[in-house]
DNA sequence: AAATGTCCCAACCGCTCTCCC
DNA sequence: TGGGAGAGCGGTTGGGACATT
């Protein structure tokens, strides 16, 4: 049986429903948890009455219905702590979603997924319109981040996002290497520039991956294969904490 | 006004991990 | 110790909304 709904086919395989969840099932999910708290989501669906698998009831919880989650937009700070653990756990959406409350995994991913990941750049019309709903959803509510990520991030990066992020959210680790001193890459004295190229090949493609104007990234002045060994001394400790801004290509300069 | 392009997000799928027996 | 079930995670898809052409 196929329900056409919102756009969607809601098919319903057997038992089973799928598709967009209706504000009657949400009732009943939250209703549920609120009783008997999270876990065991398989039986959550048969004691809830909701015809959904426990998988699919996990997934609502955690992404829609759990309290106090975040909607809108990220701000600049949120995107600085997204780029900077990025680099460090590459696609663990999860893990980054734990050093901001409120979003969610899934949320992460799909704003990386459509800023980061894609190769094409949106045009700059583009990036300003979101940058203006961005401005009228914070008018409105007269909190959250500056009305201009780009115009007002080069102050904001005084603290690097680990920084702000440790204030703003105290339990956030530091960073591996800092914990592990015997880690030989980047962070510290790296015994030899191979070794920290070794990380910067990882680094490099989320770094000048922003939105280019010709497909081919922008790729600043990280090329550190060329880099002189002097460059590369004074280089590598500086990464984790933005240095500066490119503001003309939205890269963080290391 | 219609067509097209892009962004955003909810939801599903398949795989892996963890726990328990 | 191995297998099964449940939970979690990352990748992907589909469609609505909105701006641009």
């Amino acid at each position: 049986m196929v329900v056409g709904m919102m756009g969607w086919n809601v098919h319903e395989q057997g038992w089973w429903r799928k598709g967009p969840w209706t504000p009657e099932e949400d009732k009943l999910l939250k209703e549920y948890v609120s009783l008997h708290g999270e876990g065991r989501w398989s039986s959550v669906a048969k004691s809830a009455g909701l015809r959904r698998t426990g998988k699919s009831c996990r997934l609502r919880w955690v992404n829609y219905l759990r309290p106090g989650l975040k909607r809108g937009h990220l701000t600049p700070q949120e995107e600085g702590i997204i780029i900077e653990l990025h680099a460090l756990w590459g696609n663990k959406w999860s893990t980054i979603a734990r050093y901001l409350p409120g979003r969610t995994d899934n949320e992460i991913k799909n704003y990386w997924r459509t800023h980061f990941k894609k190769k094409g750049k949106p045009s700059e019309k583009k990036d300003r319109r979101r940058l203006l709903k961005q401005k009228m959803e914070q008018d409105e509510t007269g909190t959250g981040a500056k009305a201009s990520p780009l115009s007002e991030v080069t102050s904001e990066q005084t603290l690097s996002p680990e920084l702000q992020a440790q204030q703003e959210f105290p339990t956030l680790p530091l960073h591996p290497v800092m914990e592990n001193p015997q880690l030989p890459v980047l962070y510290q004295e790296a015994d030899s520039w191979s070794d920290t190229n070794i990380l910067m090949d990882g680094l490099s493609g989320w770094l000048w991956n922003f939105d280019d104007q010709n497909g081919k990234g922008v790729q600043a002045n990280n090329d550190c294969s060329k880099m002189t060994n002097k460059n590369q001394a004074s280089f590598a400790p500086c990464s984790f904490g933005f240095d500066n801004v490119d503001v003309q290509n939205g890269g963080y300069i290391y």
